[in-house]
DNA sequence: GCCAACGTTGGC
DNA sequence: GCCAACGTTGGC
């Protein structure tokens, strides 16, 4: 079973990766998510054991700030069902839930922050999804190639 | 704070 | 099924 890499983002604002990093055994669920595309990868793709970059967005620097791990498969996203929750949506139904979340936990902060910038400037990585103009998406695959590009980038 | 780009909604 | 209007995202 090969392990899948992928991009999360987050408004540090609303949720950072410090605030990950304080969480008992530094595990998380990810809530929040409303859009098809980005739920389907998580429903649908996402397994045990696959690997994150944790993506810090609307903020100063926006970019890759950590690494997390996807420690189950997705579940029915309680925050949804839940009137007194901001994200609540009447139209998930309990029987048939419209929107799922998955529990992961961090492996480590980078040793510093890969912004969006600095990613911008490699055109190795132009393709990238997070790349493209007007991308909105905030889960998406990472292929093994651009993974491990952007941790070598790391240590320069 | 601005605003371009996007996804979703809903009238027709 | 089309598409205008709307609300949201997210870089700048």
């Amino acid at each position: 079973m090969t392990v899948r890499y992928w991009l999360l983002k987050s408004e540090p604002d609303v949720y950072s990766i410090d605030e990950l990093a304080a969480q008992k055994s530094r595990t998380d669920h990810w809530e929040g998510i409303r859009n098809y595309e980005a739920r389907n990868f998580i429903r649908d793709k996402m397994r045990k054991g696959d690997l994150g970059f944790f993506y810090h967005s609307n903020c100063d620097r926006p970019g890759i700030v950590g690494i997390i791990e996807i420690v189950g498969e997705a579940y029915p996203d309680f925050t949804a069902l839940d009137p007194r929750h901001k994200y609540y949506d009447p139209r998930s139904d309990p029987e048939n839930p419209r929107w799922f979340m998955v529990d992961v936990g961090l492996v480590r902060k980078l040793k510093r922050p890969i912004t969006l910038r600095e990613l911008k400037t490699h055109e190795a990585l132009k393709h990238m999804r997070l790349l493209q103009r007007g991308s909105r998406l905030s889960i998406m695959p990472v292929t093994k190639k651009d993974w491990d590009f952007i941790l070598k980038l790391e240590s320069k």
